[in-house]
RNA sequence: GGUCGGUUUGCCGAGUGGCUAGGCGACGGUCUGCAAAACCGUUUACACCAGUUCGAAUCUGGUACCGACCUCCA
């Protein structure tokens, strides 16, 4: 009887029944990506997994805003470098092509994926003078200090005051940085190795800079969601999304920036999602563990023995939880392709079907009854998709069970079938956003031509013709046309 | 070293103090000209060692192994 919708909040790490801050609205926030290369596999299944999270608060008929950030300034390398800068410099281009390149990828992907765009994606260039008046409020409320033109977070002071740093993570500010690594830039300007910068001084040859009360310089990398969120969902906020990757330090920083900025806590959920691994191990651009999607679509990575839809992919990341980790497997990815085209095969089958009317409430109407309703409550149980996907293959089995005539329309409701009908479309299409790839692509053309080799081929079934009837069927097979013959005839799909 | 999480059947992956997860694969059957598809049936596991309990894969303690984070990461 899990009627409400829980999510799991790692900031308290349990389960909580949500209960939206205003009545029938949600404000959802989610760390975008860093545009400075190519979207990773990795980063697809976080927006994949939230996705699936704001198509399912929509569907319980909230109003929700979600914003995704695009991070175009403050991630620095190793060597103190900007991220995009670096990159732009190798792509001899300035550093705001690389940005409009990357993010206009980083969509292309979002759309491959069929995921729906957020309500506002900010990016954090667009918000230099909101992220200037932040360091000055967190330096008005004494949780800040200037050293030499940056400007620093002072965590002992904030802690002392709220006892929360360390809190999300699970870490005490005592043993953080025991081994300062003094490799860092500018470590010895910080009063505590755990401090952090909130502005930067740039140095000379430092490109993307701008002018501030301190210096000229940029943003500490954890501002702009502190800055972001609050001006689009305000001090306080449903939802805070992103990878368990980011809960230290981005996460736990930018608690601390918004309480030492506005005094209260910015989101009241927080929802981290799992890495996706690749031989056991996170896949990561920077070891070089990792497969690009084009790769997965392609085939042309040493790691899978062929190419994989988009949707393939997306199905197999449904099957697991996203606060679990996912091993990504070349026998796995085989094992969701079949998967995928049995649940379209379903979808399509399921489209023709219409309930003659008059079914009895039988044993196998209350069963149909209860998967549905079970469904709905794995959904509501921290977005549970590979339990309700389960569900959703055990409405397969009726839908083809009442194709195949092994379960008779008179032993269902015409509502129960209805239900059916509703629900199988709704998380498959509406919740999951799932799509039939192959589908769309027909013509009449491509159809009418498919229909007039399946008339021939009967024709020549119907005179024992083996030969010209497999000649048919095994030639479109090899074109990627598989034939069913059925008790109603013969349909086909692509496979 | 610190913090957190994990170890489930042939593979991927849910879940739970007693009741079939699901997908894929395999085997047998129905159907079929033969296949394929579909359907039916079989395949029933929880790292190890203790403890709690009528009952533990699930709770507790320990051990082993794996992974993530600890100022690049979704």
């Amino acid at each position: 009887m899990k009627n409400k919708l829980t999510v799991y909040n790692s900031k308290a790490r349990k389960k909580e029944i949500f209960e939206p801050i205003h009545e029938g609205r949600v404000g959802m926030y989610v760390c975008g990506p860093t545009v400075y290369s190519e979207v990773h596999l990795g980063n697809v299944r976080t927006f994949v997994s939230f996705d699936v999270i704001y198509r399912y608060l929509l569907h319980l008929g909230y109003k929700v805003r979600y914003v995704r950030n695009i991070t175009d300034v403050g991630h620095l390398t190793d060597g103190g470098e900007d991220k995009v800068s670096a990159r732009a410099k190798l792509e001899q281009l300035e550093p705001m092509e690389l940005v409009q390149k990357y993010s206009n990828m980083f969509h292309e992907m979002m759309a491959i994926f069929n995921t729906k765009s957020p309500s506002v994606e900010p990016r954090a260039t667009g918000h230099l003078i909101e992220q200037i008046e932040m360091v000055r409020d967190i330096l008005d409320n004494g949780f800040a200090y200037e050293q030499n033109g940056s400007v620093y977070f002072d965590t002992l002071k904030f802690n002392d005051k709220y006892k929360s740093y360390g809190q999300l993570s699970g870490r005490k500010i005592d043993e953080l940085f025991s081994e300062t690594r003094d490799d860092l830039k500018n470590q010895n300007e910080k009063r505590h190795p755990s401090d952090f910068a909130i502005w930067m001084k740039a140095s000379d040859e430092h490109i993307m800079k701008w002018n501030s009360p301190w210096s000229v310089g940029f943003p500490g990398w954890h501002l702009e969601c502190s800055v972001m969120s609050t001006k689009y969902l305000g001090k306080t906020f449903d939802i805070h999304g992103g990878g368990n990757d980011l809960k230290f330090p981005h996460h736990e920083n930018e608690i601390a920036q918004n309480i030492g900025c506005t005094g209260v806590e910015p989101a009241k959920y927080w929802l981290h999602s799992n890495m996706l691994l690749m031989n056991g191990k996170k896949m990561s651009k920077s070891d070089g563990n990792t497969i690009s999607p084009y790769e997965l679509f392609t085939g042309n990575s040493p790691h899978v023995s062929k190419g994989y839809s988009p949707m393939v992919v997306k199905f197999f990341m449904l099957q697991s939880h996203y606060r679990s980790t996912m091993d990504l497997t070349d026998q796995a990815l085989q094992a969701a392709e079949k998967g995928y085209s049995k649940l379209m095969e379903a979808a399509k089958a399921l489209d023709k079907m219409e309930h003659p009317g008059n079914g009895n409430e039988t044993e196998n109407n209350k069963k149909l009854l209860t998967t549905i309703d079970n469904i709905i409550s794995d959904m509501n149980d921290d977005f549970n998709t590979p339990k309700a996907l389960a569900g959703v293959f055990e409405l397969v089995n009726f839908i083809n069970k009442l194709k195949d005539g092994h379960l008779k329309y008179s032993d269902i409701t015409k509502e129960a079938f209805d239900k059916l009908k509703e629900t199988f479309n709704q998380f498959v299409f509406d919740i999951f956003g799932l799509k039939d790839e192959v589908g769309g692509q027909e013509d009449g053309l491509f159809d009418g031509m498919a229909e007039l080799l399946i008339t021939i081929r009967n024709e020549a079934r119907a005179k024992k013709d083996w030969a010209t009837s497999d000649l048919i069927r095994d030639k479109l097979l090899e074109i990627g046309v598989q034939l069913k013959d059925g008790k109603d005839g013969t349909s086909w799909s692509r496979i």
